[in-house]
DNA sequence: TATGAAAGACTAACTAA
DNA sequence: TTAGTTAGTCTTTCATA
């Protein structure tokens, strides 16, 4: 992990279709070198997926979900993942366990989530922010 | 937004680089249709962009940092938003106003990205949760 | 939807450190 | 031995009909 890679993972966190040619170009290297690290950042897991980031509905939050003691936290992460509106299952440590990442139609569509949370018998509480607005760090 | 836009996104959200000509035999259409597709979900802001997901460091964690109320909040985050450590930022409603998700070295990397965030005079309260495990929806 | 042209990625052989 | 380069080939994308 040398500058060079730094500036590679910047490119293609900003734009992950930037052709090899071109990342290279702007780097003042080859496009074989830029081809050869991307791989090697692959093989490593510095670079985990190429991926989307989506925005299918108009309201984007975090649900903070505490879940009792004696439960495996890992099954109820595993069943929210599969909801329509999750993108994005964490599972964290503080006084919540799981932390969903959600793209719903509208608020409404948060506050059904939420009851739906809710309503698993694993689920002791729960705690909702709306996210305003993102930036890439 | 129909099914088969939800489809050639599960499978963008798994690799963005699968060939169109791949996504449409797996969903039972053709290259032209996918390409089509994701131009269009690229004009209407459904996909925000081709990107990748990384993991530079062994420490995740989610920084939740409330700022003093008078200040421009949206400022706060664009410097914030500079750090090495830091791959995203969120204005959110609650108790904080901003939430970094970081990839650090190490526990110290993540302590001592809080305590750079404490020593901004807009912070009033910081809040860390660590990322245990991650899992896409 | 089909097809050809253009762009990009990949293979492999080579060079330099 | 590892990283980088380059030329040739193959694959994917894109524009047009």
């Amino acid at each position: 992990m040398d500058d060079l890679d730094r500036q590679i993972l910047d490119i293609l966190r900003r734009d992950a279709r930037t052709p090899y040619t071109e990342i290279a170009d702007e780097i003042g290297t080859s496009e074989g070198t830029v081809r050869n690290r991307v791989e090697r950042m692959m093989d490593d897991g510095v670079i985990e997926r190429f991926t989307i980031s989506t925005r299918t509905g108009n309201v984007q939050a975090m649900l903070e979900i505490g879940v009792a003691v004696d439960v495996d936290t890992n099954g109820v992460a595993e069943r929210m993942a599969e909801w329509a509106e999750v993108d994005l299952v964490w599972m964290v440590s503080g006084e919540q366990d799981i932390v969903l990442v959600v793209d719903a139609a509208d608020t409404r569509g948060v506050n059904d989530l939420i009851t739906k949370a809710r309503n698993q018998e694993e689920v002791v509480s729960t705690k909702t922010r709306l996210i305003l607005e993102e930036q890439l760090g």
